[in-house]
DNA sequence: GAGATGACGGGCT
DNA sequence: AAGCCCGCCATCT
């Protein structure tokens, strides 16, 4: 098998638009619960203009996670929405309803 | 090959 | 409920 990383890629691209799946899952679902550090480091190294929807990846308290550039969040948060997804008055959104299972 | 990096998570305060 | 600290893991330099 090749990266860890490219794992991440192809399952994320498995996420359905209006659901989203936090960094534990998607490493838990890889088989490594205990990484979901790496596949946020995952993320960080996608390409722009990738098909990956990256957006749908948040953490396990339903909120995007602060990075640099500081807009990232911003734009992430607009495609969510533009999906479905509803963002709280705290700027989080609630997992037991948005939250993809898996396949 | 060793040390640093980081878009995390769980537990405790 | 929210924040802080510490441990984890795969990759990068």
């Amino acid at each position: 098998m090749r990266h860890f990383y490219e794992q991440v890629y192809e399952l994320v691209q498995q996420v359905p638009p209006g659901k989203v799946v936090t960094y534990g899952q998607v490493a838990a679902l890889l088989g490594s619960p205990r990484s979901a550090r790496a596949v946020g480091y995952a993320l960080r190294y996608l390409p722009r203009g990738t098909d990956v929807p990256w957006q749908r990846v948040i953490n396990h308290r339903g909120e995007i996670s602060p990075r640099f550039p500081a807009e990232s969040p911003l734009i992430q948060r607009l495609l969510l929405e533009s999906e479905g997804v509803v963002f709280d008055e705290n700027d989080q959104v609630d997992l037991k309803v948005y939250r993809w299972q898996g396949e």
